[in-house]
DNA sequence: ATTCTTACA
DNA sequence: TGTAAGGA
């Protein structure tokens, strides 16, 4: 007999905390961000679906990758699967895409500036 | 013991 | 983000 696996049960913050690593002041904060939805038990606490967990180690492998709240936002709910293996719909690599050029524009536009500022100071000192 | 909100270091 | 306060 299966205890603690099933999906009817919910979980409350605390216990996602430990289950993801994520700490529950920063679990309420992507709620706020609209990373990851929670219901609300009678006493007011939140519960959260095993779901969840797949969602907040998606949140941070995304994080990690450099995106921001507001893109994962929008590409959360096209992601497939977790951490190694996070697949994402195609409409939305189109989107990644466009991120990656913006990124392109961004750092020619530094390389620009930094060698113009190099330009002002002597090499080496 | 746990969680909740609000607010400050 | 962490942590404290004040309540349920």
């Amino acid at each position: 007999m299966k205890v603690n696996s099933g999906e009817g049960n919910a979980v409350l913050i605390g216990e996602l905390a430990r289950r993801t690593g994520v700490s529950p002041r920063l679990l309420r904060y992507y709620e706020d961000q609209g990373l990851i939805g929670a219901r609300r038990g009678a006493n007011g606490y939140r519960t959260y679906d095993e779901g969840a967990v797949t969602t907040v180690r998606q949140i941070r492998a995304l994080l990690a990758a450099g995106l921001s709240t507001e893109v994962i936002r929008t590409v959360l709910p096209c992601a497939e699967g977790e951490e190694p293996q996070l697949e994402l719909c195609p409409e939305l690599v189109a989107t990644l895409h466009r991120e990656l050029a913006a990124m392109d524009e961004a750092i020619a536009s530094m390389r620009r500036t930094r060698a113009a500022l190099a330009g002002y100071v002597p090499p080496g000192g």
